[in-house]
DNA sequence: GTATATAATAGTCAAAGATGGTCAATGGGA
DNA sequence: TCCCATTGACCATCTTTGACTATTATATAC
């Protein structure tokens, strides 16, 4: 007997024939098949990972969802991923910004997003000697903010 | 499925497309969206806070009304300087959302840049009881390479 | 005219409703 | 036996409602 998650894999691989994306309710998925809403969150977790060139966006509360995106393999396929492996669990600012800088070569990130990405994995947004989450982020915000308003600057130049 | 909420929210965006300050009866757009009337102090609370650019003033009584105004940033020279007192040395995520979707409003930051920002303070990058600070760096990161990914699909999709 | 009652508004807040997430325990097939 | 699959209890988040409160204008009583 085919597995249920196979078919749910399959049923929602079919719904995404024609867009790279759908947006689908939990609940009414779970009862779609007649099992625990929790064995959506098992399928999309074991054959819509990141590594198997999706990623999952979901929002709670009334008119939740799940949306579904899949990524494009025009260039190597799960570039994301490669790339996610490379930062794994620790990974230092300068092999950070390498990326970034790459990402921006290839054309994926503007020169602008390129910027505010450094300016939020910085020394100066990540050091301190953090314990509350809310002090952490405060840090890092001010530091994107800052870029984005350096961005704002450079726009005005360039179109003045 | 476009929340009740989203739809008050975009009804009264539409009613200042042309005019910075609006007035309402409160009860009469309740009515109209067929709702309670503490629904639209709900979705003024959440969508039109001053964090979010919007002022609101009111009036109790025969002949109330409320209205929304929203604020210039002509009238703040130092409106970076603004936003950084404002983030002080802890911000929760909602807040820092509000301004986000403000500059992003204002046309200061893009769709991709605003999205990148939410995702480098989401909570999901920076849970953690965190003590590397590359570790929490990896974190944020990732976050937003999985953002700047989700960008490119969405620039595709605009595209084609 | 002033005080008081009534009507017309808006505000607050906590509870209920509507979703989705996590994780540990259990099930079942190769 | 081992590993993937499935479930369910409990948690987190966002929305909607309703009861109760506060404020202001207007009508009424004196």
């Amino acid at each position: 007997m085919a597995q249920l998650s196979d078919n749910i894999e399959q049923f929602i691989k079919e719904l995404m024939r024609e867009d790279a994306h759908i947006e689908l309710r939990r609940n009414e998925l779970a009862h779609h098949f007649g099992c625990a809403p929790s064995q959506i969150n098992y399928v999309l977790a074991t054959r819509f990972s990141v590594d198997h060139g999706y990623i999952i966006e979901s929002r709670r509360g009334g008119g939740g969802y799940v949306r579904i995106v899949r990524m494009s393999t025009r260039d190597e396929p799960n570039f994301l991923d490669t790339l996610l492996n490379r930062v794994g669990n620790s990974v230092d600012e300068e092999t950070a910004n390498a990326i970034i800088s790459n990402l921006n070569e290839r054309k994926m990130i503007t020169g602008r997003e390129a910027a505010l990405m450094r300016s939020a994995i910085s020394r100066n947004a990540l050091a301190l000697p953090i314990s509350a989450k809310d002090v952490l982020r405060a840090a890092v915000f001010k530091n994107m903010l800052i870029q984005a308003f350096k961005n704002l600057e450079e726009d005005e130049r360039d179109d003045v």
